[in-house]
DNA sequence: TCTATTAATGTTACCGTTAACATTAATGTG
DNA sequence: CACATTAATGTTAACGGTAACATTAATAGA
């Protein structure tokens, strides 16, 4: 509902045409002075309030990107959308949030409906059970306007933010080598389709392979980016026989890490001390933990606020490049390393 | 972008009117079998994807909500964007986010904007710093479906979606007073002009005069819902000479809680034994504090998937009546307000 | 004073879709 | 076989706004 007054109900009130009133209103040149300001008082007065479906049908723009994340309760999203919003307010644009709960098919149908709607452009972090790329490729041949960003597809012509997932990984593990001497390092992983998940699995072998370490396939379990793959992942390297065990844990994400901290906390063992862990992401708990955790400190917000920025350029300008911004990490060493930790 | 196919490119290449290839996209009766596969298969073929402009246009419905919250990085929030979620994405709405970031300007252009997109409906968290009732009277009386959730401005002819925050709140300082003995209680309040600021502040008023305690002016001290404002609200509290500290403290919830706590450690006390405090939302950082928080759970989740059902039925039904809908909370006893404290 | 120029406003058509009514073709009935 | 009935499709206008062109009134210049 809202105002069902229009300009036509302005100009038969004022005894001139509609035309005049849209461009009283659009403060367009070419407009007495006099009737300007009969119109805009008038149409106060009568409380209208622009019809944007209409004027979007006109000018096929609606000023509104789509955004589609995976999962809204990994703090880790909310923060990117809070720096999305940072940009949109202050560029016109406005923001349709879809959440795919990690369900690709999920995902599909939020991006056709946000089609439907004639969004300008669609902001995307995929959900960790894609299948295929095609369905990508189809939008981005389509035309549609794309950025991904945190769990990105490279190379199939949309731009890309995320952060230099691959290098954290190995810095992060060769801490874990070269300050703690640990040489039986175990990596719960995420699913391989989706970016994030291979190269942090590749920055951890890179840093193995730096100081040939052997890699040891029963150590690479692979889950998912939530609490309970991470506890289910940690609970399968546990069912090892004792003599097995790791020395340490890489987990891909700190949700992932969380889980298996419950996971080790439950078989009794303690941190870093029969099983050092470290994490990714720098979660609002990683601090706060009862061992405060070592992770990799993803600026969200900054990920989001550039993420817009771009698809906004790409938007905006038909010849913007096609880029893969990186945005950097920081290493925050803090206890479940086996550090000292100071927070 | 996307596709530019229209209706009658289809109907076009087919040799019909476009109203046909309208009427067996939208599955009507009365049209021949064979058409209806021959305009699937060529809107398929041709990437015909609906646009939901012109419908919006012809049928003065969009199927959008907009929600309008003031704190995006809250947990609280996100939590119940979730649950607003969950009942959008099952009955085809969807959502457009905005984040007021507490200020009543932005809060008001926010809803301007929403009505010019004519979305069907609003869901409103108010700011911390709203002024007057006026603006939402005048949306309200102007059509526009609204529903208000945890931040509510009751009476003015809108639903709301909120916890029995004043009886919470009674609750969690009679727990001070009956179960640890605590006479001098302070209160870190939030702004008044917000129903929760208001409601908190009257349920721990009521609590103290039930047990006949006398309410002192300089234990209630006027902050905000953000850690920072609790930071400076115990600040204050805590320049009054030493004699005259509380025992305990109730914060009007637990971003304030956990601004309070730094300030509190800052001056070298120790919680519960110099000063006891509880909290009021139950945070994901609650129980992970140094000392665990004691506090009442608000259902984040819950809150938005009542407020947006409430809203979806305003929205589809003229005589859905105005309800002030209530969500049971439970109070979770931790460490923070003096007792052993599982968590 | 008359015409050229400019400022202000008006008209028409269209954006993509659908409701409402109109037309045509196909089928059945006595 | 003529006519009523129904099924399938077509035509027109409208949703609210604006671009593009048309018209009118006012001003300036010769």
């Amino acid at each position: 509902m809202g105002s069902d007054v229009t300009l036509k109900h302005i100009a038969e009130a004022l005894g001139v045409s509609a035309m005049t009133v849209s461009r009283a209103l659009n403060n367009r040149s070419n407009v007495d002075e006099k009737t300007r300001e009969r119109v805009l008082e008038k149409a106060q007065s009568m409380g209208y309030t622009p019809n944007h479906v209409a004027k979007s049908l006109v000018s096929s723009k609606t000023y509104t990107i789509g955004v589609v994340i995976p999962e809204i309760t990994h703090a880790f999203f909310p923060e990117v959308v809070r720096g999305i919003e940072e940009v949109t307010n202050t560029s016109d644009y406005q923001l349709f949030l879809t959440n795919a709960d990690e369900q690709f098919d999920r995902e599909k149908n939020a991006i056709r409906t946000l089609q439907s709607k004639r969004v300008d452009g669609i902001l995307i972090s995929s959900s960790q059970t894609v299948e295929d790329y095609s369905f990508y490729e189809e939008l981005i041949n389509s035309g549609t306007s794309i950025v991904f960003f945190d769990r990105c597809i490279e190379d199939i012509g949309a731009s890309t933010v995320s952060v230099n997932d691959k290098e954290s990984a190995c810095q992060i593990t060769e801490h874990l080598i070269k300050v703690h001497g640990f040489t039986k390092i175990a990596h719960l992983s995420g699913p391989q389709e989706v970016s994030i998940g291979k190269k942090r699995f590749q920055g951890y072998l890179e840093a193995l392979q730096k100081y040939d370490l052997p890699v040891e396939d029963q150590w690479i379990i692979s889950g998912g980016f939530q609490e309970e793959r991470g506890y289910e992942a940690m609970k399968k390297l546990l069912s090892l026989p004792v003599e097995k065990y790791p020395e340490a844990v890489v987990a891909v994400n700190d949700p992932s890490a969380i889980g298996a901290i419950k996971a080790i906390k439950e078989e009794g063992l303690s941190i870093p001390d029969d099983i050092a862990i470290v994490g990714f992401t720098d979660d609002i708990r990683a601090p706060l933990l009862d061992v405060p955790l070592t992770t990799i400190h993803q600026p969200a917000y900054e990920v989001g606020k550039q993420a817009a920025q771009k698809l906004i350029q790409t938007i905006e300008n038909e010849s913007e490049p096609i880029e893969n911004i990186v945005v950097p990490t920081s290493i925050k060493i803090r206890s479940s390393c086996g550090c000292e930790g100071n927070t």
